[in-house]
DNA sequence: AGATTTGGTGAGAGCGCTCCCAACACTACA
DNA sequence: TGTAGTGTTGGGAGCGCTCTCACCAAATCT
């Protein structure tokens, strides 16, 4: 019902004109009672709804905001961790009134192809670029600020609005849990050092080992790529030189981990403890459960939303950076389950 | 650069009319080549790229598709399905020009007020509904057929467009390929029978069964709601009645499973042999790898799609409906793989 | 009483585009 | 020479909306 109806044409049903409807449809100050009820029952009654795109080509906004995934990633998609942010995200916008577009790119093809069409097509307000890489050439082209922008994760230039969980200080929380535990040789799983969040959680673990009179042996260290397979490996690699506790930089690396612990006949956490990062649902249900660095994918999303908008209304010329806190969840391959009562950290 | 620049402006620059910079932009046939390069030179330099909202006012199409994951199914959303759908539609929307929005409601009330801004705004061209629950309240109100619509999965009302893997075949074949491995006790954890995936599985597998003269011990069903946690509950109760082999109509719920089956210290293939469906990539690292009915999900996602924008260009009346083909994919967890030689079915 | 403010309203312009039609040159026909 | 094409171009109208402004009556002031 009611398709094509118009501003017009519910002005000629209730006996005004165009401009009064407008004024009630927008909640506009100056408009008799009466007749502002006149004009709701018309609305009502025939199911009017206002033509966005006619709105948005005089007011300059659409309500339409971009998520960009860019090209590499769509492998590293099966992560669960882009659902998470993904439906955070959406959440959000579904809350502040937006209306979520996404993209997906699958190469850099399509990313210089649909680059344009993205921002410069007039429709999004505003964009949230994720999993960007080293040097991500999407966000050099972004960042001349044609568009209001927001990345989730920590960008490697200057200057631009970002939210980004702890990733330093979670590593490092989970380095001091292991060697308060009493571990010390002690191994990681890595992040690829090509993202921001590889460096940053290799550089505070590190730095929590180094807290506690630890170092890294190089030996113990093998870097993955987020996917299940990459930690499978890793781990593999790591295992021959004997650590007595690994972290694993993400969970899904982390089930990866834990299969090629399995295969070799080593026990965790009696052989050998793991702690990863994220706290996905996944590391709850591990075998054995994961203890983890949990950090707030939804909340993280959300924050990215608002941020936007913030931006997107012009409230403010400095960028915005928001570092989202971490908490360790201790569960049993940590091996530290009796020692939990003192809480961790 | 060049974000506010307008037809008239270019038209000025290369010393045409409005109309004549249209007609180059949108590549009609009667302009003068001469005139066409200079026009071309000018939007080239300038960086001009047409307003879509502009475009879409006056055209009536926006190049907008939305896929809508109606409520209930966000918890549902660590299931890799969905990413993998999204991934495949996103794709395709790309390769077909179209730009994807993304509206997943996460209740009942958020749906009910999200709806009409779906639908009626006029942003959108067509929409894909994913996700149907029998009776759902979305579809029923979409059906009333104001805007191109298709379903992913088999809707349960007549007259809607809708693409669905062949969820019978699939299950029939699951289970004749147990039966020819020469289980006979062969049980169910079954999708929910309030989706037509579940009912469309559990009625293949019985007809399956069926085919080799075998029944559907009661005791041997349990249904989960596509959740790991729910395959794992499932298969507890199904494995204090001794199958000697057990169909899950999901690989989510499969992994679910094979967590309670390990925990009862039973061995697969050894003491029970599984097979699954889906044929999502954890199927292949899980311990032991899955057998399992693979369906084509980006594929779907791909074709549904190509529908929509069939259905936009008002090409057909009919509605299309288009059962994608599953396949058997031979792993361990079935203890067949010495008589793979013949192939599945 | 006359001048000014007020609340309420409608008409016009314009957002950037596409479409239609008229206008123009120029060629080709009778 | 007149008429009908043919190719190319520009202007007008209009998509549905918002916004500014002018208008009118009623209320308030001097």
């Amino acid at each position: 019902m009611a398709e094509n109806l118009t501003l017009e044409d519910i002005g000629r049903l209730a006996g005004v004109s165009r401009s009064t409807v407008s004024r009630v449809v927008n909640d506009k100050s100056n408009v008799n009672p009466e007749v502002r009820e006149r004009v709701l029952a018309v609305i009502e009654r025939t199911g009017y709804s206002p033509n966005v795109l006619a709105r948005s080509l005089v007011s300059g906004r659409t309500g339409v905001i971009g998520l960009v995934i860019p090209s590499r990633v769509h492998a590293l998609f099966e992560d669960p961790y882009f659902s998470r942010l993904i439906q955070g995200i959406s959440s959000a916008s579904n809350r502040a009134g937006n209306t979520l577009s996404l993209f997906i790119f699958q190469n850099e093809e399509e990313e210089a192809a649909l680059y344009p069409r993205v921002v410069t097509s007039g429709v999004l307000d505003g964009l949230i670029l994720t999993a960007t890489r080293m040097a991500d050439p999407l966000l050099a082209r972004m960042a001349v600020g044609e568009i209001p922008l927001v990345i989730v994760g920590r960008p490697d230039v200057e200057g631009v609005s970002y939210v980004d969980a702890d990733n330093r200080g979670g590593a490092a929380l989970a380095a001091t849990h292991l060697a308060d535990c009493g571990y010390h040789r002690i191994g990681l799983v890595g992040a690829p050092v090509s993202t921001t969040a590889g460096i940053d959680r290799l550089n505070g673990f590190v730095e929590g080992l180094a807290l506690r009179g630890l170092t890294l042996d190089p030996d113990l260290r093998a870097d993955g790529d987020f996917s299940e397979r990459s930690g499978y490996v890793a781990m593999q690699r790591i295992l021959a030189h004997q650590p007595d506790a690994v972290f694993v930089a993400s969970d899904t690396m982390a089930i990866g981990a834990l299969r090629a612990v399995r295969e070799a006949g080593v026990d965790v956490p009696d052989d050998m403890a793991l702690v990863s990062f994220d706290g996905l649902p996944s590391s709850e249900r591990s075998v054995p459960p994961l203890t983890t660095v949990k950090q707030p994918v939804t909340d993280a999303g959300a924050r990215a939303v608002e941020m936007l908008n913030e931006l997107i209304a012009g409230e403010a010329k400095d960028p915005y950076i928001e570092i989202m806190p971490v908490e360790l969840i201790v569960r049993q391959s940590c091996g530290s389950a009796r020692q939990l009562a003192a809480g961790p950290q």
